[in-house]
Parts: structure tokens; sequence; C-alpha cells
DNA sequence: GATGAAAACTTTATAAG
DNA sequence: CTTATAAAGTTTTCATC
């Protein structure tokens, strides 16, 4: 189930790809006219592509504004010291915040970048001053809101 | 098929979100099986979630790394001018990047956040001089380049 | 909400061209 | 690769408790 030796992609196995990171959910006879195959080889190519770990796996994307958490902040953050001690620390709680949908550790000015879903101004508020500055090492951050999606997707374009 | 009112959602609810959100091809009596109900409300209610846009899609989550573009960077962008030309000029050309996974309007001291997946340095440096400096009306850009993914979701936790 | 049943379709495997 | 076959499982609808 794990990765293995990268295969190369072929036209087919890109389209393949395509299709299914728009709908995740065709069935796999739709896929195969889709992308111009009779059913059984689509089949193999899929279970090949899961296999080589090319498809991670296929997720539900649901409406976080219906979830109750409607804006979307990116938040840089700056530590005090960055033994390994602070930093596992702050990367586990961070981690397990329901707000929180993507972090990444990262060079140059700030240390940190998070992406999280809140509820507004207070929402924000409660998120930075009630959890991300009470954790240890925490010295400076910095706050995007975000006005407008212009594009998302899942990974890039294959 | 569009959002409609938002229905209140009870625990059953969340745990279908939840299980859909970690894994979106279950079939609808795995489903139920994990949500403790037997196959057709189960049914009913997933129908209910997708029809009020609570659910809204299902993709495949795919490995950038083998699709040739292992690294992620974020990309801030400042604008020179804001007139609404520029600007729709500018967010077009993003969008159709297929290196750019996310792209963001923001408040603060940039306009844009972009995420885009790029091949090493060289990469990077092959979209910001061949794409994004050739876009008029962009005046400065800043770039953190991921080091390490701590959290990765596709929306808030249910 | 649960259950059960039936038809249409899908998955998965295999065989043969 | 294609077409074809077949068994097992799934989806979807509908009737009934």
């Amino acid at each position: 189930m794990g990765p293995m030796d990268t295969p190369r992609l072929d036209a087919i196995d890109r389209r393949i790809l395509r299709a299914l990171h728009h709908n995740a959910r065709l069935t796999n006879a739709e896929l195969a006219e889709q992308v111009g195959l009779s059913p059984s080889p689509c089949w193999t190519r899929v279970k090949r592509l899961e296999q080589a770990g090319l498809i991670q796996g296929y997720v539900a994307i649901l409406d976080q504004a219906q979830l109750g958490l409607p804006d979307t902040v990116i938040i840089e953050v700056m530590m005090e010291r960055h033994d390994e001690e602070s930093l596992k620390r702050f990367e586990a709680a961070v981690t397990e915040m329901p707000e929180v949908i993507e972090a990444w550790l990262v060079t140059g000015e700030y240390d940190y970048v998070i992406k999280a879903a809140v509820g507004g101004t207070a929402g924000y508020e409660r998120l930075l001053r009630e959890k991300l500055y009470r954790l240890p090492g925490v010295r400076h951050t910095r706050t995007s809101f975000t006005l407008r999606c212009l594009k998302q997707s899942w990974t890039p374009s294959p």
C-alpha cells in the first residue's frame, strides 16, 4: 500500500488522475468512458496508481461556513526559542486544534505558517489569545484575513 | 444541487461528515456501519448533506512529488496598482497556472497569498521570473519555502 | 427511525482474441 | 490493449413496520 518506485505516467494516467481529482466518486465505468478506455484496463491503472501512492486517498470536501467556521486566516508564527523541546510541543498542540486546517514549518522571517478556519474576528481572537499565545515559545504572530478565494485545488493539476 | 438553507447537524450527521472527510470512497453500507445507522437512513442523510451543500464534492488527493512538483512555496504578492483591471488580469492569470494550488485575496501588508507546487529552487525561480513577474502590476513578492508539513486537512474537522 | 426486498448497476477476477 | 463472462457486492427505490 505504501509508495513504490515512481511509474512513468502516460497521457491516459494523467487523464485518470485529473478525472478523479475532480470527482473521486466516479465509478470505474464512468471513468473508463471519460478517459477513453474500456473498464478493465482502466481499473488496472487506477489500482496501480493507488498502490504507487500517486493517489493518496479520497476525501469529501465540506463547506466550512456551514460548519460554523466561515472565515479563513493565514497566521505566520515566529518562535522565541528554537530548541527541539519547544518546537515539538508547539507542533503537537497546533496539530490538535480543530480550526487548524494546514500548518507548515517554513524558511524566512517566520517559523510557521498556519491556515485556520474561524468564526469572524471574535473566533480569530479566541484562537489567538486562548490557544496560540498560551503555547510556550511563541514570540510574535502576523495574520492575514482572507477576503476571497481565487483558487482552491487539492494538489497541482495533473 | 446548490446550497440550501443550513440544516442543523446532529451527532450522526457529524459522524457521517467525519467519515467521508477521511475516506470519500466508503460504500453506503460501510458508512452506515461506522456511524451506527442502517443503510437506508444513512443514504438519505448523505443525499441531504450533499444537497444542502455541506458536502461540496469528493476529490482524490494526489502525491505532488510524484507529479514532478515536490516543493511547496507560499508567495505573498504586493500589487503596484489596485484598479479593477489590473487585479482582474492578475487573478485570471494566477488561477490558470497549474502549479498554483491555492490563491487568496487577503488583508494586511500584501494583497495576495499564493500556495504553489514547484520543482526545487529552479522551479520556483521559473514560476517567479517567467510567470508571476511578467504579470502587469506586481510590485513585490515575499516567499516562504515550506520545509515540512505538520498538518494538512481539507476542511476543518467536523 | 428500522427492515426487507427487488432491479439495476458496479466491482473484481478471469479467460480469450 | 479489447471484448466477454460471471459471481459477489452495492446502490437505489419502495413498501411496511
